[in-house]
This record gives structure tokens, sequence and C-alpha cells, in this order.
DNA sequence: TTTAAATGCGGAGGGTTCCTCCGTTTTCAA
DNA sequence: TTGAAAACGGAGGAACCCTCCGCATTTAAA
């Protein structure tokens, strides 16, 4: 039964040369913006297109491996806002904690909002998000703090959307205001934050 | 000094196939997504694809022509419905609206996303659409019904960005409640409407 | 009606990108 | 050491967007 396939320790290089791809992949993304072409990030990285190619099979591939630490970061922060702190305040500071990255790595907005959006490649780094949204939303709701007419999600996606849309240089100002509103029309009607915790 | 230029008639051939490139387009754009190559739309029109380059410089620029109508006829409903509802309600119908658009001609989702996104190039329609927003929320704010901490695209850049990113079956659902969100997030604390209106 | 100028038309092809394919080179294990 | 498995490089296929310019059509004047 058991074919044994003869298993072979990884070429070292190999794994050395995706490192580095990914390395320079984020530095040029992040000095060229995220439409440069994947040519020059192999020939940056000191490689062919082809062996980049090898080791990301496509453009989304790259990218969602690229920004793959960045929605680890996220997710464990919200991990530790539910812990730390009462459902709505860890709900609401972990959204500003998504607009701030959208701020200081503006670059990478492109790819946030997409692993937000429906695209099917994005569905790892996508689903990190989705979990954390539905983790702290879950909470906010089972203590009837507020009501969820809406996919978690889809809170998510309003604030990206007004964080890409931001033509302004207040887009930053805009999207954390938009958390708070967004905050403020889910609250129950008549439910204060009961003091007791 | 006046030159004079000598004014011909513009010729009637040019006039008719920019409408039919228009029409052409739409139709295209609607039956195969808003992807499709623009010599696809140049052959099913029965020209050749300089002609369609002739009358519309830019992809883009086809785009914001062929939706202008959609724009136009949302800033009438605005002006419409300002007249015609309170503030508040009135603000809300047109957002809903705004979905409504979304839903029934959901092709032409990006194009009104990115008239509502920072580009540039949709200056024109997307104009139209600020002015209609701030038109209605203007109201609601004079009135002391709502707060805006936001600027007033920003509440459709919300929207959007539920409508855009849902894959789910039901985003269009998702988008009205989070109209609705919106609605409650923006009111002042205390203000109840008044019935007087 | 004829004629010349202005305008419109068509589609080959230039320039970019994303991605594939396969001969060559390097590494690993026996 | 040596042979096979794995990785590399880059030419080039495919799909787009858009430009260019010789040819066809329309307009206005003779």
């Amino acid at each position: 039964m058991s074919a044994q396939p003869p298993v072979r320790k990884p070429r070292v290089d190999a794994e050395r040369n995706r490192l580095k791809l990914l390395a320079t992949a984020k530095a040029v993304f992040a000095s060229k913006g995220m439409d440069v072409g994947l040519e020059e990030i192999a020939r940056e990285a000191g490689f062919g297109i082809g062996t980049l190619y090898r080791h990301f099979s496509t453009r989304e591939a790259l990218i969602v491996q690229v920004y793959r630490n960045e929605a680890d970061q996220l997710a464990a922060a919200a991990e530790r806002l539910a812990i730390e702190q009462p459902p709505v305040a860890a709900l609401r500071a972990w959204m500003l904690l998504f607009v701030e990255y959208f701020a200081t790595k503006q670059i990478i907005a492109g790819a946030l909002a997409t692993m937000v959006s429906g695209r099917e490649l994005y569905a790892t780094s996508g689903g990190q998000i989705t979990k954390s949204m539905t983790l702290l939303t879950d909470r906010a709701v089972a203590r009837g703090e507020i009501r969820l007419t809406v996919e978690p999600l889809d809170l998510l996606r309003a604030v990206a959307g007004v964080a890409n849309g931001g033509a302004g240089s207040d887009w930053e100002a805009h999207a954390r205001a938009m958390v708070d509103i967004l905050i403020a029309g889910l609250r129950v009607p008549g439910g204060d934050v009961p003091t007791s915790g």
C-alpha cells in the first residue's frame, strides 16, 4: 500500500531563493507600487522570471505570500484583544488596527482590500481575517451589545471602501470615523454596556 | 484676426457610429462582464478597433460615457427625493437606490464603484454623485438630524465596499442593511426625528 | 454635377504584461 | 563519483491597450 515516496530533502537553494524573492517582492512593491512587472522583481532578486513563477504560480499567489505576515499579525491581535478587552471595545480596536494597516503600509492597501473582497485566491489570508472578525463580533452579539444584520466581514468591506476610495488627504481620519459610525449603527437601541463586565 | 474656422457640419455617419458603439458596449459589458476586450466590442458593432478608439480615446472614457446615463438618473432622483421627502428619509432612499443600481445592473458595479473612488477620469460622473450626496446630507445636517464625521461620499464608498466585495448571494440584502447601519450610526445621540417635519 | 478638402474608417503592429515551456545547470543521495 | 531529480533562465505565446497612416466617404464649393 504505502508507496513510500522517496522523500527527498527539499533543496536548500530553492528555499533560500524563495525567501529572497519574497523579500525582494515586498521591497519592490513598497518602493514602486503594487503594479510593478514581475520581471522587475525577479531581476532585482537576481533570478530569471521562470524561477519566480515556479515558486509563485501566479501574481496573486506572490502577493498573498508577501502579505501573509500582515494577515497573521492581524489575526493574532484579534485573539489578544478578544481576551483583554470587553467585546465592543475589542471589535472597535481591531477595526482601527485594520485601518492602521492601510495607513502605515499604504502600499498593501490593495492587497488587504482584495483579501476582504470575494476573490477566491485570497481564501487563506482572507480566511484569517474572516475568522478574526467573526470571533470579535460573535462575542459582542452574544452579550447583546450589538445586533448584526450583515456579515462580519461586511463591516471591514465598508471600512476598506472608505480607505480605498478616499483620494483626499484625510482618508485615514475618515476611515477611523467610519469605524465609529459603524459601531454606533450596530448598537442595540436601548442597550447600554453593562458595567458589571 | 478672426481666423473664421470654416465650420463644417459634423458628419452624420460618425455620430451614428458613436451611438452604435455606445449601445453595443453597454450590451457587451452586460453580457460578458466589464473586462471584455475592446476589440470584441468593436467587432460586435461592426467596426474596426481604430474607429472605437477615435470616438473613445481610452477604455475608461468609453465606460464613463456608457454609464453616464445611469449617473444622470441617480442625480435626478436625488433632487426629486430632496424635495419630496424629509431629510433622513430622502438620504436613506437615495442610498438604497444606489444599491439597487448595483443589484439590477450588477455589471456596472465596477464602474459605479470607480466613480465613487478617487480616479480622476470619472470626475464628471463622479461629480454628479458627489453633488447628490452633498445635497442630501447637507439638509439632514442642517436640521440637526445627523452628524457627519466623514465626507458624504464616504458613505457611498462604504456601501460600495459591501456591494463589491460580497461574494455571497445575499450581498444586496447586506448592502441594504449597511445603509441602515450607517444611517443609525449618523443619528445624533439624543435627537429623535421631529414628527412635525 | 463635378471636385477637392476634410473627416472618418480599418486593421496591422508597437509596446506591455502575465505566464508557459524546455534545454541547461545545480544539488542530493547512493 | 555519478546519475537522476529538482531548479534555473529566458525566449516566446497569448491577450490587451492603444497608435498610425493609407484608403474610403462625406461635405461644401465651383
